[in-house]
DNA sequence: CAGTGGTCTAGACCACTAC
DNA sequence: TAGTGGTCTAGACCACTGG
């Protein structure tokens, strides 16, 4: 009579902890705050430092916690709700200032680019990479594929430029252009190698990737191929009519 | 000379493995295909089995990969594009065939959607529990939550009705209003013990977490908190004009 | 340098599925 | 019942951070 649990099918132990944990975190923790370290955690649960990790895991999946190697486990800030919908202008974030131009390349983008793009499998493309900021630190890596053939101009002087300024003609001619639509997807991925090191996390952090397809001249104009960090980003698509939230 | 890597910051096995694998499934498996279980793979890659785990555990959250218990770890279809954009109709999903209803309680929200709704911490709301489904397998879960005040019609006859009457009533109300805008998020989330049991999925299982206000009345009317399963779904925006995929 | 989280091991047992 | 993936342990060592 006294139980208050039948536990008719246990939970994994790891499970519990996270809840248990969880809970800690809004009642006994401020933001920015450090854990205690994993090994003392461990033995003040009673259970092996693996388990344990496996909790903490969670919780930063979900954008609770933030552990840093050599460093500890501290307590994350709320997500940040960043904005990748077509409200702001035509071109998507493509003006926006939040992002910033790192450099250009000509590749031969993966397969899956290639099916969007509808380009030969072997067709070269301007990659133009940028990094999206939020208070100097970085949120998003991308890497946007042009064809050549959607800006003839830029095409020409390629030798007399740096990175850069490349990747900059490359947008410049892009916005000339008349944006007829696009379109998104999200979805769950894993950082690569790179993308990791200037988001700063360890290989094989959760992502979130967001691919848009911008149309103009009756076809696919180019592709953005954007990386979000999943466990410190929220992404918006704000499309409500702006007057239904000063009403009321 | 014949050295082809100098690996100054060797990347962990786990990542190597990953990469392998990923590596064999694009060239010698096919979708569905089962593979050699875990205690033989790490045996014939010469690691722990903790390790491999490690690595599989990469490639399902990447969607290469089911795993299920019992049975084995076969090969993934690839990703189901789903629409969570407002392109169908005025109100989203809610008139969309692919849902589900399931049933209806009366409960006091999670302090974020009470925030969003900004009604009173206390107030009680109705929430419409409601399935998506994909060639009949269960894809998200969404919790719907409805104030009193915005559909004043499904308050009175409440006790005649059975869960699923009573959802379909607060629904049918909603549809009636003029759907002024809308507005959506999605962040990284981890399956709670009730919805990855809907999902079919363990504890702690990736989702995409959709949460979707509706406008109407000059105010907040609804606001919706999907589930989607991250390692089977990639959302799609479709905001494009359909002329635009006509044309070339 | 000491202390942190990250990786890895070799084992054990459990929960589930299918035959 | 045999075989699968899921959980858990108790250790070891490594890579990184900061004083």
């Amino acid at each position: 009579m006294g139980t208050t649990q039948l536990e008719t099918v246990p939970e994994p132990k790891y499970w519990h902890l996270r809840t248990v944990l969880s809970d800690a975190l809004d009642s006994e923790f401020g933001v920015g705050e450090v854990l205690p370290n994993e090994r003392e955690l461990a033995a003040r649960f009673g259970v092996a430092r693996a388990t344990l990790r496996q909790a903490l895991e969670q919780l930063e999946l979900e954008g609770r916690l933030q552990r840093r190697r050599g460093v500890g486990t501290t307590v994350a800030p709320p997500r940040i709700g960043l904005d990748v919908g077509p409200a702001h202008d035509s071109w998507g974030g493509l003006a926006d200032d939040s992002w910033q131009t790192d450099g250009s390349e000509d590749v031969t983008p993966p397969a899956s680019v290639v099916r969007l793009l509808a380009t030969s499998p072997s067709a070269v493309v301007h990659a133009v990479r940028r990094t999206r900021l939020n208070h100097g630190q970085p949120v998003a890596t991308e890497l946007l594929y042009v064809p050549a053939a959607t800006v003839p101009a830029a095409a020409g002087p390629g030798e007399g430029l740096d990175d850069v300024a490349r990747a900059q003609l490359v947008l410049r001619e892009l916005r000339r252009l008349e944006l007829e639509g696009q379109d998104r997807a999200v979805e769950l991925g894993s950082a690569q190698a790179d993308d990791a090191r200037q988001l700063d996390r360890l290989p094989g952090a959760p992502v979130l990737v967001v691919t848009t397809r911008y149309f103009a001249q009756g076809r696919t104009a180019a592709v953005g191929v954007s990386t979000y960090r999943a466990d410190t980003c929220r992404l918006t698509f704000g499309e409500s009519d702006p007057v239904a939230l000063v009403a009321s």
